[in-house]
DNA sequence: CTGAAAGCGCTTACAG
DNA sequence: CTGAAAGCGCTTACAG
């Protein structure tokens, strides 16, 4: 900045506000101090202008994950929305519970970033109490936690949909699949669909039981390994809920493998909108993650401007296509 | 750290020294003041630490895509090592030629990175030229640019695998599927793989015109509509050699909807090893992604560190499942 | 509209 | 082993 200013015939306090939008520098002054700053490839230093302004230009997305489709859509529909606002993406990913509370714990993202976005991040009740500390606004994506704002779906609603759309077309047998690589730690839409998959059948007068429920550890078999416990029981279900899509296309290729017809012999039904389920055929509860992702982002921007808040609930919508239909018998 | 300092009895400059490993310091005090910043919550300002060191402990990620598996396979195997070597990872995603330009012409990563990873950048010559004003130590990941240090496969011996298999199974007519949304903008992978269908087939003195070559602009169902031209074509091919695992998704789910069988009528391999194709049976040519990552990572680490660097070659290995057989006549 | 100067919160020779 | 002080590169009241 001193070059500029040399070559200017400025000061740096001149340098300092024509570079940003900052008024008080006549345009000709501005002018010129742009065209220097250009040619030297001048940039400012965000560690310096931080240091000095109090706050950091970045945002801190964490997940649990970044393998699985779901992150990366996340991630992808934040990024052009935190971008034109000029803000940078730091991404961290906390495997597992001990890595979960190491990060909050030694708090990193408390000076690394304004804000912190925790996407479909499960948490314990400790973690979540700790949250507070973080020194930086939190806002939540895919899910809630406590009343920070968020966007989300109504899993509850999206659930019940599922469900529903099983129990309409006649299965009076109906099980859910979902991963349980939780460790202790909750997350809101896992809580809410297991909890409209049982509460819409026990409704309906229908068997909820445990053994309908297959939580199996993360992987992408997740699906095929719990499909293949579902199929064992005395009384195998004729449709199966499964928490994501992802979840769902494993199950569909095992129940293939395994000499099931998909529908006739099983229904399975997902939530997600994975664009693969668009090729696959495969029927799903879409929850329009891109919408989520950009909507929080824009939630985190907007507070960043010292607007106010409002959560935002994104409609799940159920998509019908090949892998639902009537029982065989 | 004023206040750390003030209760430990101790200067900043102590306080400084205990926090981070240098040495020093007393043992006894050392703990002292760990235990009063621990009491405190307190956490060095990343900001001042890096204004002093004069490096900012975070490496820039750049992808020109996030929601493609690709990618998140990519930034999911790089995060632990990064993490591990307490560097956060920043994201770019320069979708674009016009994206792309801007990020290198506001070079914004010259100040705020250590380490520029270009993760499977399609660039322009003249783009490729700019980054030597980075700044910042450039790798590369998934292919090569120039010479700076990368981690990929050898995508002509990639794309030669494939290509032979077909040719093995008695293929004597074979596409390739890619997509074209690189815009003048070049990647070595795309380019090299395409040369190794070319050169495979005319080795063996068959066609690889143009017509046989679909490029398509990037979409879920991109490898749809390429095969739906392929097909199109007065003598359609009977095996397709895909650029990725997902074109081959989506073209085998294509070519299935009107009617075809694969493998029997038609043969897709695809390149990659996306989970997927284990669940759904596609035959590919195993690129390690996951293994690519945490190479690059590592390679970043250890130049960080004042290593030297090597370029690391990772093997791509042929996964034969049930989208490959013989032609049905 | 412009500049001199204090301050942001650290790190690190230098001296003891 | 420990501290006083300069310096990292900006931003921003304050004064003119």
């Amino acid at each position: 900045m001193a070059d500029v200013a040399r070559l200017a015939g400025v000061s740096i306090a001149t340098v300092s506000r024509a570079l940003r939008d900052v008024p008080g520098v006549s345009q000709p002054t501005r002018d010129r101090v742009r065209d220097i700053a250009r040619e030297l490839s001048y940039v400012i230093s965000p560690e310096a202008s931080a240091l000095s302004r109090g706050h950091t230009g970045r945002v801190a997305v964490v997940v649990p994950r970044l393998e699985a489709w779901f992150y990366g859509a996340m991630l992808g529909a934040m990024a052009p929305v935190l971008r034109a606002a000029d803000l940078d993406m730091l991404v961290y990913e906390t495997e597992g519970e001990q890595e979960r509370t190491r990060f909050l714990r030694e708090l990193p993202a408390r000076r690394k970033a304004d804000a912190v976005l925790l996407t479909a991040l499960p948490l314990s009740q400790t973690e979540v109490a700790r949250l507070d500390l973080m020194g930086a606004h939190v806002v939540v994506a895919g899910g809630t936690v406590r009343d920070f704002p968020h966007v989300a779906v109504d899993d509850l609603a999206a659930g019940r949909t599922a469900v529903r759309h099983l129990l309409d077309l006649g299965h009076r047998r109906v099980a859910m699949l979902r991963t349980n690589d939780t460790d202790g730690a909750v997350w809101s839409a896992d809580v809410q669909r297991t909890e409209a998959w049982r509460t819409t059948l026990r409704d309906a007068g229908l068997d909820a039981s445990d053994e309908l429920l297959a939580s199996e550890s993360y992987g992408v078999d997740a699906g095929a390994r719990g499909l293949a416990r579902l199929l064992a029981l005395p009384e195998p279900p004729t449709a199966v809920f499964a928490y994501s899509d992802e979840l769902a296309f494993s199950a569909i290729a095992h129940a293939r493998r395994v000499g099931l017809r998909v529908p006739e012999d099983l229904s399975v039904i997902g939530v997600d909108g994975h664009p693969l389920g668009e090729t696959l055929g495969t029927t799903t509860v879409d929850q329009h993650v891109t919408d989520q992702g950009r909507l929080a982002a824009e939630l985190v921007v907007g507070l960043l401007a010292g607007g106010t808040v409002a959560d935002v609930e994104v409609p799940a919508t159920l998509v019908v296509r090949d892998t639902t239909a009537p029982p065989a018998h």
